[in-house]
DNA sequence: CAAGTTGCCTC
DNA sequence: CTCGGAG
DNA sequence: CTCCGAGGAGGCAACTTG
C-alpha cells in the first residue's frame, strides 16, 4: 500500500488519463460519423468516380482539392541538391503531410539521384526541427517498425484495410474489389476512396510520431478479437487521413511504400543529412587558394565539388557501419550524439547484433567462373539447399554485467563448470533476413554449449552457416523437409526433423571481429577453433565441403558432387586479396584460351574480406538451373491470369501455367509465372489475350482445369510456353499429376518464362506423366 | 473445438 | 529465391 | 553495375468462423 498522497496522486493520474481517452474516443467518433456522412454525399454526387483512371496517377499534385485540406505549410520541394537547399525550421511535433510529401516527390522521379536528395533534405529539416521524428521517419520508410530481428510485425493485411475502407468511407466492397483491380495498388484505393472528402471541421492533423506509435501499437495486439482492435486503429488513422496521405498511409502499412527507396537509398540519405548537418562548411581558407589559383569563377564549381566529396565519404561510412550493425536505433543515436567521427567504433560490429549477410554474384558458366577469378587462389564449396543461419554465442561469466532484456532475447545454457568458474553460454540465431529464429533450432544451440564446454578457450563467436535437413546416415534431404520444422517455443523432445549446421565462415572469434580478414585466414580460425563433431542429441556441427582445387576439370567434377548430395550447386569464392600486376598473366589455366583474349592483363583488384550486403565478385553462385546445358526446361500451356498490381497493372502478371494431361485430354494447372517476361512481351499478351477478345473467357475453356484456383480470367489453351525452374515440389493446390506421386499434386520452384514455342501445338507440351517422371528423378 | 483464412517467413 | 527496368 | 519492386512455391502460426 503507497502512502496516501501518492495513492491520490495516483488515481488523480489515472482519472485524468481515462477523461483523456473518453475524450479522445468521442473525437474520433464525432469525427468518424462526420466522415461517413462526407462521403456518402459525394458518392451520391458521384464524385469520387467520376474520374477516371488515368488521371489518378499522376492529377495528385496539381489537383486543387488534394492539397489544402490537411495542409497548414506550404509545400517543400525536397528534390534540390543538399548544398543548394536551405532546410527551414518547423516547429515539432513534424506532421505527417510532411512525410507523405517527401513520399509524394519520390513518387514524381525515377531519379535515383533526386530521390536521394528528397529524403536527404526531409531528414535535414527533422534533424533541425525534430530530431525525435527521425527515427519514426526512418522506420516508416523502411517498412519495419524496428530491427528485424525484434518481433513488430503489423499483422495485417487487404483484410482489414479493406474493412476500414468500407467503415469509414461507405463505399461498398464491390466498389472497393473494383477499384483495386483497376488501379492494382490498395494505397491508391485508399487515394480515390478519400481524395474528394470534404469535413465541415478539420480533423486534428496526424504526425509522424503518431503514426508510428499507432503502428507499434497494431504490432502488440494479440489474442481473439485483435483484428478488431487493429481495424479500429487503422481507421482512427483514417479519419485524420485523406488523399495522398492515405495512400501512402495505406502502402505504409501493406509494407509497400514504392517511393524507389529502401535500404540503401536511406542509408545514403541519412548518412548525406547529418553530413551536411555536421560538418559541410568548407573552410573559407581552402577556398581562397582556389579563387587564388583559378580565378573566381571556378569557386563555386569547386566548392560543390568538395562538398559532394564530403558526403560521398560519409555516405560510405554510413552504409559500411549499417551494414555490419543494421539497427537504425543504435545507428541514429550514436550519430546524433557524435555525429560521423568515430562512428566505426561506437556502432561496432557485435555478438548478439546479426551483420548482413554476404551475398554471390550470379554466374552461368563455370568459363564466367574462370574468367572473374583466373590466376587467384579460390575455393569452391558446395551450396547446399538449406537455411542460411548466422550464429552468434559467447560466454556469460558470473562478473558479466547484461542487462535483462540482452539475456532474454537469446537462448540461455544452464550454468556450468569452466576453469573453476560458473558460467553459461548464451545464443542467438539469425536467418538471412536477420530474423531471429533461435527459438527453432534447441538442437542446434545445444551443439554450441558442447563446444563452449568442450574447448574452454573459447569465448565468443559469429559464424556463417547453412543448416540442412539430415536423415539418420547423415544424409541431406531436400529442402522441403527442412520447411517441416516447427519455429516457436521448440522443445528438444518436439524436434522431429533431423538438421546438421554446415558452417562455412567466421565473422568474429573471441571478441575479435574477422570480417576485414581475407577468406582464408577467416576459414583457418574456424577450421582449427569450431571443428566438426557429433554429440548426442545435438544438431551435428559439420563444416561445408569443399574443394580449394581450381582447375576446370576439378571444379566440374566437384560440382556434379554436389549434384548428387543434392545440392543447389557451388559458391566459388576468392581466398586471398590479390591485385594483378600489369601484363601478369602468372600460370596457366587449361581452358583459359577464349578469355585470355577477351580479358585485358589488367584485372579489377577483388578484395577477400567479409563485405557485408554486398553481392560481391569474390562470391560467385553457380547452380544447375542457371547453366543452360544442365538445368531442365518444360513447355507448358497457359490457361489463365490475374490482374498485374503495381508496375505491372496493365498487364496479366503472374499467368497461369498447365501441363498437358494426355489420359483425359485436359490441361490441369501446374504453376503461376511472373518472372522472364518483358514488357513489350506483356504488351503484346495484353493483343493476344484481350479481356474481351477470343481467346479469353470468364469461365474455363473446355478440358481446362483449375483447381482451387480462381483466375481473374481464363485463357484459351493454344499456346506453348518454355519455363525454367530449380526443381519439382509436392503441392497441396495445384492439380497437376495428382495421384501420381502420393496423395498431393506437383509444382515447379522458381518458375520463370524463357520463351514462346511458336513450333509447337499444346498437345506437344509437357505432360502429367512427364513432371512425376522428372520428380522421380529428382528424388533418386 | 475443428476448419478455413491470412500473415509472414523460408527459399 | 527469380527476373526486367532504369539510372 | 547497382538498386528497386514486380511476384513464384510452400509451410507454420495465429486468428476468425462455422
Amino acid at each position: 500500500m503507497p502512502p496516501a498522497d501518492d495513492f491520490d496522486e495516483a488515481i488523480r493520474l489515472s482519472l485524468d488519463s481515462y477523461n483523456d481517452e473518453k475524450r479522445e474516443r468521442e473525437d474520433y467518433e464525432r469525427d468518424l460519423k462526420r466522415v461517413k456522412l462526407d462521403s456518402q454525399q459525394m458518392l451520391r454526387r458521384g464524385g469520387a468516380h467520376a474520374h477516371d483512371h488515368d488521371s489518378v496517377i499522376d492529377s495528385s499534385h496539381d489537383d486543387a482539392h488534394t492539397a489544402h485540406n490537411l495542409r497548414i505549410t506550404q509545400p517543400i520541394t525536397f528534390k534540390a541538391s543538399p548544398y543548394s537547399f536551405h532546410p527551414p525550421f518547423l516547429s515539432p511535433p513534424i506532421r505527417f503531410d510532411l512525410w507523405t510529401d517527401a513520399c509524394v516527390q519520390c513518387s514524381s522521379t525515377r531519379s535515383r539521384i533526386e530521390i536521394t536528395n528528397i529524403l536527404t533534405n526531409y531528414f535535414r529539416i527533422l534533424i533541425r526541427s525534430d530530431v525525435d521524428s527521425l527515427l519514426p521517419s526512418l522506420w516508416l520508410f523502411s517498412h519495419q517498425l524496428g530491427p528485424p530481428y525484434e518481433p513488430n510485425e503489423l499483422g495485417i493485411g487487404g483484410h482489414v484495410l479493406n474493412r476500414s475502407l468500407k467503415d469509414v468511407t461507405s463505399i461498398s466492397p464491390s466498389k472497393l474489389r473494383q477499384l483495386h483491380h483497376k488501379l492494382g495498388d490498395i494505397g491508391d484505393v485508399a487515394f480515390e476512396a478519400t481524395r474528394n472528402r470534404i469535413s465541415v471541421i478539420e480533423p486534428k492533423p496526424l504526425t509522424v510520431d503518431a503514426v508510428y506509435s499507432t503502428f507499434l501499437s497494431i504490432s502488440q495486439q494479440k489474442g481473439p478479437r485483435s483484428q478488431e482492435t487493429k481495424t479500429n486503429l487503422v481507421k482512427k488513422l483514417l479519419v485524420s487521413a485523406k488523399g495522398e496521405q492515405a495512400r501512402y498511409l495505406f502502402r505504409s502499412l501493406v509494407q509497400n511504400l514504392r517511393i524507389g527507396a529502401v535500404r540503401t537509398t536511406l542509408s545514403t540519405a541519412l548518412a548525406r543529412a547529418f553530413a551536411m548537418h555536421y560538418h559541410v562548411s568548407i573552410e573559407e581558407s581552402e577556398m581562397a587558394e582556389v579563387v587564388e589559383a583559378t580565378g573566381k569563377r571556378a569557386r563555386d564549381g569547386e566548392h560543390t565539388r568538395r562538398v559532394e566529396e564530403k558526403l560521398t565519404g560519409a555516405e560510405k561510412v554510413v552504409r559500411r557501419v549499417y551494414a555490419r550493425h543494421p539497427n537504425y536505433n543504435t545507428l541514429v543515436k550514436a550519430l546524433r550524439e557524435s555525429g560521423l567521427d568515430g562512428l566505426e567504433d561506437s556502432v561496432p560490429v557485435s555478438v548478439g547484433t546479426p551483420v548482413q549477410p554476404m551475398l554471390g554474384a550470379i554466374t552461368r558458366s563455370f568459363d564466367d567462373v574462370l574468367t572473374r577469378l583466373r590466376h587467384r587462389p579460390f575455393t569452391s564449396e558446395a551450396k547446399l539447399d538449406g537455411q542460411r543461419c548466422q550464429l552468434h554465442a559467447r560466454v556469460l561469466s558470473a562478473s558479466d554485467t547484461l542487462s535483462e532484456e540482452y539475456v532474454c532475447k537469446g537462448w540461455k545454457s544452464s550454468p556450468f563448470d569452466r576453469i573453476g568458474e560458473q558460467c553459461m553460454v548464451w545464443i542467438r540465431l539469425f536467418s538471412r533476413r536477420l530474423e531471429d529464429m533461435t527459438e527453432k533450432y534447441p538442437d542446434i544451440c545445444l551443439s554450441v554449449l558442447e563446444m563452449f564446454k568442450t574447448n574452454p578457450s573459447i569465448t565468443s563467436f559469429v559464424v556463417d552457416a547453412e543448416i540442412a535437413a539430415v536423415d539418420d546416415t547423415g544424409r541431406v534431404r531436400p529442402f522441403q523437409e527442412l520447411a517441416n520444422r516447427s519455429r516457436k517455443a521448440v522443445q528438444m523432445d518436439d524436434v522431429h526433423v533431423k538438421v546438421a549446421v554446415y558452417a562455412f565462415d567466421c565473422m568474429l572469434y573471441n571478441g575479435e571481429p574477422l570480417l576485414d580478414k581475407s577468406f582464408r585466414e577467416r576459414r583457418q580460425t574456424l577450421r582449427t577453433n569450431l571443428a566438426p563433431f557429433t554429440f548426442g542429441n545435438c544438431a551435428r556441427w559439420d563444416h561445408v565441403p569443399s574443394t580449394d582445387d581450381t582447375h576446370l576439370d576439378a571444379i566440374t567434377a566437384f560440382f556434379h558432387q554436389c549434384m548428387s548430395m543434392k545440392a543447389e550447386g557451388i559458391m566459388v569464392k576468392l581466398l586471398d586479396y590479390y591485385e594483378e600486376a600489369e601484363g601478369d598473366y602468372g600460370g596457366d589455366h587449361d581452358a583459359d584460351e577464349d578469355t585470355k583474349k577477351k580479358s585485358p592483363s589488367k584485372q579489377k583488384a577483388l578484395p577477400a574480406t567479409y563485405e557485408p550486403d554486398k553481392r560481391a565478385d569474390s562470391w560467385l553462385k553457380v547452380k544447375k538451373d542457371y547453366i543452360a546445358e544442365i538445368g531442365d526446361s518444360m513447355d507448358l500451356v497457359p490457361i489463365g491470369a490475374w490482374h498485374g498490381m503495381g508496375r505491372k497493372n496493365k498487364f496479366w502478371s503472374p499467368i497461369l501455367l498447365a501441363v498437358y494431361d494426355d489420359d483425359e485430354g485436359a490441361f490441369t494447372a501446374v504453376c503461376k509465372c511472373m518472372s522472364g517476361f518483358s514488357d513489350a512481351f506483356y504488351d503484346s499478351l495484353n493483343r493476344v489475350y484481350a479481356e474481351d477478345g477470343p481467346n479469353t473467357s470468364s469461365t474455363p475453356f473446355a478440358g481446362v482445369q483449375v483447381g482451387d484456383l480462381n483466375p481473374d480470367i481464363h485463357f484459351n489453351p493454344f499456346q506453348v510456353w518454355e519455363c525454367r525452374g530449380a526443381d519439382i515440389t509436392q503441392s497441396p493446390v495445384y492439380p497437376a499429376a495428382k495421384g501420381m506421386v502420393g496423395e498431393k499434386g506437383l509444382s515447379i520452384r522458381f518458375p520463370r518464362f524463357i520463351r514462346c514455342r511458336e513450333d509447337k501445338h499444346v498437345e506437344q507440351a509437357n505432360t502429367a506423366s512427364d513432371l512425376a517422371r522428372m520428380y522421380q528423378l529428382q528424388a533418386e
